[in-house]
DNA sequence: ACGGTCGACGGCAGTCACTGACATCGACCG
DNA sequence: CGGTCGATGTCAGTGACTGCCGTCGACCGT
């Protein structure tokens, strides 16, 4: 056994959701965090950029297989079809991750530093889509656009997959927003 | 003449950009931009609750403006064709503010936390306008979606004005991307 | 086995964003 | 002319975040 227990990461972010559900995040203090998982301030600060930032470790890692499901889609598609068929393959994802997708988004709409924090990972997150289809031979504006559009349909599908009770798989909502996306642009 | 200089706001909005824009955001502190306006910093937070929101004053401006632009679109008109008149009317907004649009987003673009704070800006207009779709018996998600690509294309077609040198105007930029949207939507 | 390096963490002091409480004083009102 | 009000100043405090340095098990080469 090492110097110290192991997972600090992992102890310092499942301690910041328990204490932002408990009493908010404005109301937690970092040393609360670091207290409870067993660590000091200072060394919160060495993994987290922030106390925003504790929440968002997963991030990089949506972005990663987002952007490695629509590099496995065929050049030949249309972009919106490549768009289509990565958000499907990201749902897959959070299949398992209903409870905890619902309790960290509801942490985050409950304020506003982390809303803004979550709109800026999806932002990159677009870009990185952008680049990849320009990676792909899709010029500008068409790749910015349609990676816009894909995080729309991610934003709209995954709020309203959090929201609901039922058994409805996120794909589903995904499916559903991208087809109301076309008829909304088509001006039906 | 009163006991105070008149328009606080106007000459601490003024000087928190020319400071940006001098030594950047970060190196500017709240006390810096209070003393060149002739205030202390207490006043600052007075008037604009935290360093970033000094440059986002106007955005309930024009999120007030773009609401009213589709509220006075024909009720029959497609949800699309009434955010293709929004963003045409929205565009006079910017005629005579080139030089001042590329100054600020300048100072925006390299500022990730500016970033996020145009970016919640944004969102916040997006909800606006869903919103006044759904009024006008736009039934949600097509709400939602149609608004969405609205910000998108803007924001877009905004960027791409703010870089260019050329004489063409934002309406140009904002009707060109949002034909490349509905292309790009019909999966093409 | 031993000395040296390294990585993860603790401790501490400091800056700055932001806040609450209270004081000031011209303008304006009756 | 006294009283109220609104915009600002003053001051003390909290907490986010940072730089610097110290600690000490693990690991490595000899």
């Amino acid at each position: 056994m090492g110097r110290w227990e192991p997972n600090a990461r992992g102890r310092l972010e499942q301690a910041a959701l328990e204490l932002y559900r408990e009493r908010g995040f404005e109301q937690t203090t970092a040393a609360q965090i670091a207290q409870r998982a067993g660590l000091t301030e200072r060394t919160f600060f060495r993994h987290y950029a922030d106390k925003r930032e504790v929440l968002f470790a997963g991030a990089h890692l949506l972005e990663e297989a987002f952007v490695d499901a629509l590099s496995h889609t065929p050049e030949t598609a249309a972009p919106i079809d490549a768009m289509a068929s990565a958000l499907e393959t990201i749902s897959a994802v959070f299949l398992e991750r209903h409870e905890f997708s619902r309790q960290r988004q509801a942490v985050i709409v409950a304020n506003a530093e982390l809303r803004e924090r979550e709109l800026i990972k999806l932002a990159s997150l677009s870009k990185a889509l952008a680049a990849t289809f320009r990676s792909r031979g899709v010029s500008d504006p068409a790749a910015s656009l349609t990676a816009e559009a894909g995080i729309a349909v991610f934003k709209i599908g995954f709020e309203r997959w959090v929201d609901e009770d039922g058994d409805r798989q996120l794909a589903d909502f995904l499916r559903e927003s991208l087809a109301e996306l076309k008829v909304v642009a088509a001006g039906r």
